[in-house]
Formats: structure tokens, C-alpha cells, sequence
DNA sequence: GGCACAATAGTACGACCGTTCGTTTTTTGT
DNA sequence: ACAAAAAACGAACGGTCGTACTATTGTGCC
């Protein structure tokens, strides 16, 4: 659809309604990540924006669309947080380090005060299928290739084996991840960062190709 | 508290409430594996198994008290049929593989149909203050203990190098089993427990003593 | 300033929530 | 067989849920 823009209109601003709506995702990701998606409910919610629960409610047509936009903010905010400053780094292993810097306590650095909503909606959701369970899984995915491809660099240039699978090492690294957040949140172990660091670092080591003069002389 | 027993109560058969107790745990259990802690309602379960909310409820106290429950019966079964059958097992890195080979997937042993519910509860509660989020954390402190234990032994053995933290193996180890329910009950990866258990391998690799020549030998 | 429309509020509905209480049925011990 | 105790039921309560509807307020444009 495409719509005259009046040059008058200097700020584009975004018309009233986008601007409380993002203020209701905010709130809702905060819930999200603190109690979970079945903890998201319009009248907690209307009282947590100070909007009434019809007033909120037609911001989105239902529960399950608001649930799905708060993931699919979730996940934006995943890929700004975590990704897209570690492009930056060279690719590679600085690359890759980069990412599993940021990837260890993203929630924090994203302002959330919970865990991670993308992992709580992969749990909450692994048996109930609907658009919950195929959006989660779709991010997942789409995240797996994305680290996969990062690990793939690092092949490339020299820095991890010639025969690593990037796939395998995805999978050992999602588990990192998820030990942290394991440890971080529930068993409360002030050591995780720590533990989960040295954990990437083993595994890097572990991956490394067989020893050669350069290589050595890098060390 | 001691009740005389009178010798003619041949089988001295649960009291029929234990029993109707049981049946609803059980289907208490298989909710919270399907869809979570917060799924547990009592009209839900009561239609599941045929009673009237109110006779369900005076099973216990409150809907928490049921959650208590159901948590402390998922941790039974996962002791049940992790922990207790690897003990068979010969110490050291036998035993290790053992518990690993029966945790990977330990809930379709266990006769769950959907996820860790151990697991669940954990993410669900791990930032609602409460008994769940107690209970649930002191169980994984255990079963981080009872690794770490198993752990020390394989190190003991020399089948783990001798400065291993056994914390950080557990860490890792950790990681492999979270990432195989990650990738197996939400990406579908039909290849997860393959990739679990080669890097499980590839863990105790990283962590085998330097070669001696009857280490070298037994390969 | 006033028009058109977007945004929010208000109200009501039926469904289900956890829980209580009094009654009825079933089990248990003798 | 019978009385006591345990177990299960049924109805009702106050709340909250998501979701329709209509009314009111606010915003943006000429």
C-alpha cells in the first residue's frame, strides 16, 4: 500500500498508537523474561502501562498475537544486542569470541531483569503446537545458522581445524550458553561468566588445527 | 508416630487415598512435562483423572502444595532412573557414561511424553520467590554434587586427569545434556543425541591424563 | 477551527481459576 | 455387621481471564 507523504511532515514521528505499543512490548518483554510468556495477561499488563485492558487489548487482536510480537521483540533485540556488534569484529575467532562475549548474560545488557524470553518460550512452548512453538523454533534456527556460519569463518581462516564441524561445534557452544544461564539464574552460581568463559575456551583449544610452526610461534 | 499392626492385614496395602494420590501425581507430572508448572490446574487435572475438583484439592492443601509435589515426584524419577541404575556401574569413567547415557533423554525413559519437567520448573521460577523456586534449585544443587562426585571418582581412577575441577566438568557436562533437550525436543534435531554423545566424547578427551604407555595401551 | 479518524476508555459477558464448606459415599478396623 | 474414619462429591464464592461491543477522548491534517 503506498501512502503520499506530505513533505510538511518534517519528524515522521511515529503516529501516537506505535509509540504505546512499544511501551506495552517493553513491559510485556520485561514479564516475559521474568515470569515467562504464560505469565503475559492483558489486565496485569494494562495495569503495569497504566492503560485500560480494552485500550491495550486493541493494540493487538489477541493474546497469542501480542505473545508473538513480544518474542519477535525479544528476538530483535537478541540480534542488536548479540549479533550485530559482533560483526564488527574481524571475522574469525575474534569474531566468534565476540559473539560469546556478548551471548553470555545478553539479558542484562539488553536492560532485561529476567532470563532469556527466547529460552523460556522454547521451553514453555516445545509441546504446544500454534504459532508459538513454529516462531521459537524459526528463531532458533535461524540462529543456529547464524553461528554456524561464524564458526565456518573461523575454519576458514586457519584458526580452528580443517575438519571441524561447525554444526557439532554450534551444538557445544548452545550448551555453554545454556549452562551459563543454568547456573547464572537458578542455581545462582557467581561463578558462571567465569566457568562459561573458560568453558568456550576449552573448546576452542579443543577444536584447534594440529599444531604448526606458525601457529606455534602465535601462541 | 507408632500404629500397632495387626498381624492379619496381609498386604498391608496403602491406604486407598495414597493410592488415588499417586494416580493423579502421575498425571500431575505428565501436564508439567507437556506444558509447564503454570499448566497445573486443578479443573484440568481433575477431568484428566476422573475426580471431582474438590476431592483432588483435599489431596493437598493448595495448588503450590501440588506443584511442591508434582516437582518432588519428577525428582524421584529422573534419581530413580538416572542415578540409581548407573550406581551399578563400575566407578570411574564406566559409571560417568553410564549416568550420561540414562540422563540424555532420561524423560522418555522415565515414561514422560513431553520435556525435563525438572528443567521447566527451573525456568519458570527462577525469578518468583517461593518454595518452587527452592525446591527446585536445592534439587539441581544436589544432582551437582552427586556429578561432581562421580566426577572425582573417574579422577581418582586416572581416567580423568589429575587437576580436573570436577565443578567445571560438571559445568560442561551440564551444558551437553541442556543443549541435547534444546536441540531434540525444540529444533527437532533427529541427530541430537548423536551429537550429545560425541560431545560427551570429545569432553572426556579434553580431559584424559596425558598419555601414558598403559593409558596409550588400553586405546 | 473543525473534520476524519486513530486511540483509548468503559462496560459487560461467559469461562475458568483456586478455595471453602457441608453432604454423601466408600473404605477400614473390629 | 457396624461404627468410625477417610475419601470423594457438589455447589457456591469472589476473582481474573480473554474478548466483544459501544462510547469517549485525543491527534493529525486542511
Amino acid at each position: 500500500m503506498i501512502r503520499a507523504r506530505t513533505p510538511s511532515a518534517a519528524v515522521p514521528r511515529a503516529r501516537k498508537g506505535e509509540e504505546t505499543r512499544a511501551q506495552i512490548l517493553e513491559a510485556a518483554v520485561q514479564q516475559a523474561s521474568e515470569a515467562g510468556f504464560e505469565s503475559i495477561t492483558i489486565g496485569a499488563l494494562a495495569q503495569r502501562t497504566g492503560l485500560s485492558k480494552s485500550g491495550l487489548f486493541a493494540h493487538f487482536g489477541s493474546r497469542s498475537d501480542l505473545q508473538v510480537a513480544v518474542l519477535d521483540e525479544a528476538a530483535r533485540r537478541f540480534a542488536e544486542t548479540v549479533f550485530l556488534p559482533a560483526m564488527k569484529a574481524p571475522r574469525g575467532l575474534p569474531r566468534l569470541r565476540a559473539i560469546v562475549g556478548r551471548f553470555i548474560g545478553w539479558t542484562e545488557s539488553a536492560g532485561l531483569n529476567g532470563g532469556c524470553p527466547i529460552l523460556a518460550a522454547g521451553i514453555e512452548f516445545d509441546d504446544i503446537a500454534g504459532p508459538m512453538r513454529e516462531a521459537v523454533a524459526g528463531y532458533q534456527r535461524q540462529r543456529g545458522r547464524e553461528l554456524a556460519r561464524a564458526v565456518q569463518l573461523a575454519v576458514d581462516t586457519g584458526e580452528l581445524a580443517a575438519d571441524t564441524d561447525p554444526r557439532q561445534f554450534v551444538f557445544e557452544l548452545d550448551g555453554i550458553a545454556l549452562a551459563y544461564y543454568h547456573a547464572a539464574r537458578l542455581v545462582g552460581d557467581d561463578q558462571a561468566r567465569n566457568r562459561a568463559l573458560a568453558a568456550f575456551e576449552r573448546l576452542v583449544a579443543s577444536y584447534s588445527p594440529p599444531l604448526s610452526p606458525s601457529a606455534a610461534a602465535r601462541r
